[in-house]
DNA sequence: CATTCACCTGACAACGTTGTCCAGGGCCTA
DNA sequence: TAGGCCCTGGACAACGTTGTCAGGTGAATG
């Protein structure tokens, strides 16, 4: 924030306050604050005389100064790994709406992966004492959280669970759903299937892996080395990826992709292949149907109620245990599995 | 927000204040102040001492207590649609950027295309003391803003202009997209083209319909009122419009969809048809480059961008006349324009 | 007519921080 | 050694709101 050298800053536009508000109408301050939270015990002589005064001034309740002083903020905070993923915003909006119901504000910040980005803005939210804070984590070690959650901040954890501490946490059946997506291409008569996910230090790419592995393993199938990719999702390695392990001595003739990011570049590489490859991806992506690719589907909108619900409740008092809520996926089958090339090509 | 009765809240873990860090260290209230916020003229052996006694309390400043005295929140509002549609995430993505470039947290709040609602979200911003405001409007009058601006609450308006007042806005060439997305279909050889829009109460859709008057005009093409299709994006009715254009005496050859929702249901529509019918589709949408669809690309995270940093320069005190950006289209042509059926249906 | 009571109203303190201003101590210089 | 200056540290008020509490008025009751 560029920091002006002025000290008696020109106050742009000052703006009225209830002192000035009483005084227009001839009234003390308590008496403003109560019309203007609509306490009762007020004439209605009294109450016209402070409406007009307030329309006259302009003025407008600052809630910082409310907030100081009841100590509640009716704001919480969200961080999610980036708001421009298809994935998380449906997840926000959704959390949207349950704060909303709750006459709360949201407050979101996209921690790009990063766990020290991810700490910063939570210690931020933290500062600006929101109620309560919903979490995508980035890192692996929440235990800088402590002294928050026992200062009073409410926490759930969503998509992935808290490192080193103990806190609600709403999943997807990220083991399960990779389980199922596979074992679907087992059933089409794949054999060797690749697996490309995120990475390795993000619990869902694991929980992904071993799903795969579990699949494979219920099959009676061997995983070969080169089957396996874990990583970043950026395009140019998941490209790389899926082309060594199609090209190898034993290519595979099928990918799992982890998450939608995997996906969209799967389909490209897939795309321009003269041999179809089959194509299971986590996590649905628009215009899927068009395409025919197969997918484990998370509704992350109902991950983010079932967080934002949770959160409330606590915030409303309710005082349980710690709990891990895990939603189960979909497996939304759709054409044959294998993607078509591109039209005009 | 849940009520509750008890009147001394039992303040459910109390945080510590610079009060008691300051007695921790045997120092006065300011000298941890200074430390906190890392100003000159502490002793390192003072700053020692009320660093220790910050880590043992747990101690983090209260930014609402801080707000109040400083008179900025170092945090802007920004009002948008819905969270959830493709096209708002990187915008809101990329004003976050900037915002955190410079220091300020970014609230964010859907108005759900209500205009009640989006009044309701700019006054609850405005209470809070934001220092600035980025709106895309969902209303049409937005004189209930006066006040506030005059107030010294910075405001740009994204998307779509504001009404009845005058402010700055950073828009998309939505005329000029308009017209040479239709254009290209022209150029094309198609002569019957429909258009499907936005309601048109969007300023952004009735932009785009007059572009695509603009073009059939310039091409000498007759406009057939069966033609064009104003009204709610839901999926039901744009199929519904695209089913009667397609089938009406003068049926239509091709088809320009006016934003991305509409696009996505057109592309559903047309890919069930036995004769191709070629669209051209406001906004690119993910993977529509396998599918062949040529779109007017506009880029929401410049947009979102353009309009943060031209709230910061106002927030640092340039003071100009409001003003109208207007940032260019792309045309993506992709594909014969025709969409092919889904596999394996 | 005195007393109680309900109801309205306002003075005041407090929330936790930061800006202002002054006091005290150490050090340098004349 | 005295004077002055700089540097550090702290007391205090203020930001705008709300909770507490007491005062004051008028009506109802004995």
């Amino acid at each position: 924030m560029a920091e002006t050298a002025r000290h008696h800053e020109p106050r742009y536009g000052i703006r009225p306050t209830m002192k000035d508000v009483a005084a227009r109408a001839g009234v003390g301050l308590k008496t403003v604050s109560r019309v203007v939270n609509g306490e009762a015990g007020v004439t209605p002589d009294t109450e016209r005389r402070v409406t007009e005064a307030i329309d006259a001034l302009g003025f407008r309740r600052n809630d910082s100064a409310r907030v100081l002083r009841k100590g509640r903020t009716a704001s919480i905070g969200l961080v999610l790994e980036d708001l421009a993923d298809p994935f998380y915003g449906p997840l926000s909006r959704a959390i949207e709406e349950v704060a909303r119901a709750h006459g709360a504000l949201l407050i979101n910040g996209s921690s790009a992966e990063d766990a020290d980005r991810e700490q910063e803005l939570v210690l931020a939210f933290c500062a600006r004492r929101v109620d309560g804070l919903i979490v995508i984590p980035a890192g692996g070690d929440h235990r800088y959280l402590e002294p928050e959650i026992k200062a009073g901040v409410a926490t759930v954890f969503v998509d992935r669970p808290a490192g080193r501490i103990d806190a609600d946490a709403v999943l997807s059946d990220s083991f399960g759903g990779a389980r199922e997506g596979v074992a679907h291409l087992v059933a089409h008569g794949h054999r060797r299937i690749g697996f490309i996910g995120d990475q390795p230090r993000i619990h869902t790419a694991t929980e992904r892996l071993r799903g795969y592995r579990a699949a494979m393993e219920e099959a009676g199938l061997e995983v070969a080395d080169a089957w396996v990719a874990l990583g970043s999702t950026e395009p140019e390695r998941v490209r790389a990826a899926a082309e060594a392990m199609l090209s190898g001595p034993e290519p595979v003739t099928a990918i799992f992709a982890g998450n939608n990011r995997v996906t969209v570049t799967a389909v490209r590489v897939l795309a321009g292949r003269e041999h179809p490859v089959a194509l299971v991806g986590f996590d649905d992506i628009e215009l899927a149907d068009l395409l025919g690719i197969t997918v484990i589907s998370q509704d992350s909108a109902t991950l983010g109620r079932t967080a934002a619900e949770r959160l409330f409740r606590r915030l409303d008092g309710v005082d349980e245990a710690p709990a891990r809520v895990v939603l189960p996926t979909t497996l939304i089958a759709r054409g044959s599995g294998e993607i078509p090339p591109p039209p005009g090509a």
